[in-house]
DNA sequence: TTGTACGCGTTATCAT
DNA sequence: ATGATAACGCGTACAA
């Protein structure tokens, strides 16, 4: 392997100056940094990544930790987020934890992240429950359900008010009769039957937008029925799928699905298709995620957009201010993201 | 911030008992592992992997680059080489390059790859022009398109024979008039058309596929009509949609259509459907990669499915073999992927 | 079974 | 404008 000191040697200079002449720093005459550059090319010398993140103790790479690689809106996270940094002259790398509670706690606590200046988490398994697990002393940014009062600067999703808004958007779309495909077991709890310390440990995506699907029907005057709601095994179109299945043969009747992603909503909408079901004439269906593949379904697919591009740049945001300020000074800060309701076919009148 | 020194103060040992408790070396004392993990965890102290990469000069990671991240056939594949890489006791990282060729090279010279025990480079934009820029000194394996005889390990998809196969099938279930939806310019030449030379700077995904196309129209005795070849700007849901509408708007008859990638599929099926075609009825569609979501469509999507769960083993092991064996010592080995067709809807008769 | 000494390749500091 | 020296934190060889 040759070295920063291969180069010296051979530009006849000390291998100081090389440093100077890679880092781009001001004052090197430029005869020696043509001798230096000359060397450089000559040996084919590259510098050694890890020697200097040991010296610095900067990267210039934020990692970004998903649960799982092959699901669209992740895929669509790590590009816009992978841009969003580029502005600030960092490098991403993605890495997939799995969706398990455990293996995201994993990745918040693995030594790898040290050859990060920062981590973004986006998470599914985590709950407020795990607030101490939460309090790394690195820079961090959460990405995904609402924790309240968490420890580190987190960027939520609008489940609660998005879901509503969808489940409300059904309502005058002229459903009465409204499903959800959300997370199976337990069953979500409202949070008004709950008492507070139940409750905080059942906070997820699925509970949140649980939430949102009942007080859009308690403000439409709907009774809530449990035999409306559908558990889906994993948020996959196979979950999705079958969950539909499930529910259309039960026996009961509905003229509305709130799917508790796309994912979920593409899973749905071909198992509705198999059995015959049509949409948005039988039965009218909207997701959340607004994933690019929705709008190209047939029919195309109604969601709930966060305001991707946004979360993304302020994920970015953050993480870069700890990263320049100290990960531990200031108080953790909480940013709901923005959401538009898209309307297509699959609720059209 | 805390080192292996602090630990082995704290635990009344040497930094040197320390390293070996962490590293799981056999020769330690029960008592003396003990001391030094309530060391370890009182301080909550973390290894340094910047500083275990300078000395061991491994990693324990390899990286994977793609040029899209949200595309669900990239996504697909970075679970599935996380997965194999996994077997291996391999993390994988993923960076996303950007789809053109100069991002491409950018990533294979990246002296980022310094952290990387190997590199699976996943390529559109590279040729076989590129041959020299890829003799490379670290692990690297290319997976992509054919480039023959290059300097590198490199897994193929059988794009020739799996696109050929593709068209057989259309034609086998009645097609007669067959529009290709690929790369727009340049305007791929057919091989026998081609000096060798100009042949050799053409090899890409759209080119290849292309002649596989053209292969099954000729075994067919079916002429080829430039008419029926529709340029799509990029492989994207939006550039297929665009495609097809001009294929449409073109007014040339044509009962099939063969996609270059599934997502371009997506959007072709988009557009057929806003402009009142029925698919398979009025015209039948096929694509290519068998994306995950190809199987939920509504009508599921009939492509050529590469054995991508195989693709991703094979590539981890061509670069584990080069990590173990040296990155230059042996030969270049070039794997073609097997393939199966899955008809579906799209397709039926 | 544990400790000492040193090197990995780079960059910061400070001096020249 | 350039160079000498000393870290950065860890692992390995060898000594004890």
């Amino acid at each position: 392997m040759v070295t920063i000191q291969d180069v010296a040697k051979a530009a006849g200079v000390s291998p100081m100056t090389v440093s100077h002449v890679i880092n781009e720093h001001p004052h090197v005459k430029t005869a020696t940094r043509q001798k230096v550059l000359v060397a450089i090319s000559a040996l084919d010398y590259r510098v050694n990544i890890a020697a200097r993140n040991l010296r610095t103790g900067r990267t210039g790479t934020i990692g970004l930790a998903v649960p799982e690689l092959d699901r669209p809106y992740y895929g669509h996270l790590a590009a816009l987020i992978t841009e969003a940094a580029a502005e600030h002259k960092l490098h991403v790398v993605v890495e997939q934890t799995g969706a398990t509670r455990e293996s995201e706690l994993r990745a918040l606590a693995l030594s790898r992240n040290r050859l990060y200046d920062g981590l973004i988490l986006a998470t599914v398994g985590l709950g407020a429950a795990d607030s101490d697990l939460l309090r790394v002393d690195h820079p961090v940014v959460i990405l995904g359900e609402r924790i309240f009062d968490g420890p580190v600067d987190h960027i939520a999703l609008p489940n609660v008010d998005g879901a509503q808004t969808a489940v409300t958007h059904l309502i005058e779309s002229g459903c009465r009769r409204i499903a959800i495909l959300d997370a199976a077991a337990p069953e979500a709890p409202h949070p008004d039957d709950a008492a507070p310390g139940e409750r905080a440990a059942e906070v997820n995506v699925s509970t949140l937008r649980h939430t949102g699907y009942r007080t859009a029907l308690a403000a439409a005057g709907i009774a809530y029925d449990p035999a409306l709601v559908t558990g889906v095994e994993r948020f996959t179109m196979r979950g999705g799928a079958e969950a539909a299945t499930r529910l259309v043969e039960s026996g009961v009747p509905f003229d509305g699905v709130f799917c508790v992603t796309d994912t979920v909503a593409m899973g749905a909408l071909r198992a509705f298709a198999t059995l015959g079901i049509r949409v948005p004439a039988d039965v009218k269906v909207i997701g959340f995620d607004d994933v690019p593949e929705s709008e190209y379904l047939v029919p195309s697919l109604s969601s709930i957009a966060p305001d991707h591009d946004e979360t993304a740049r302020t994920a970015v945001r953050l993480l870069v201010d700890r990263i320049q300020h100290g990960a531990t000074g200031r108080p953790a800060r909480e940013v709901v993201s923005g959401y538009r309701l898209v309307a297509r076919e699959t609720t059209a009148g």
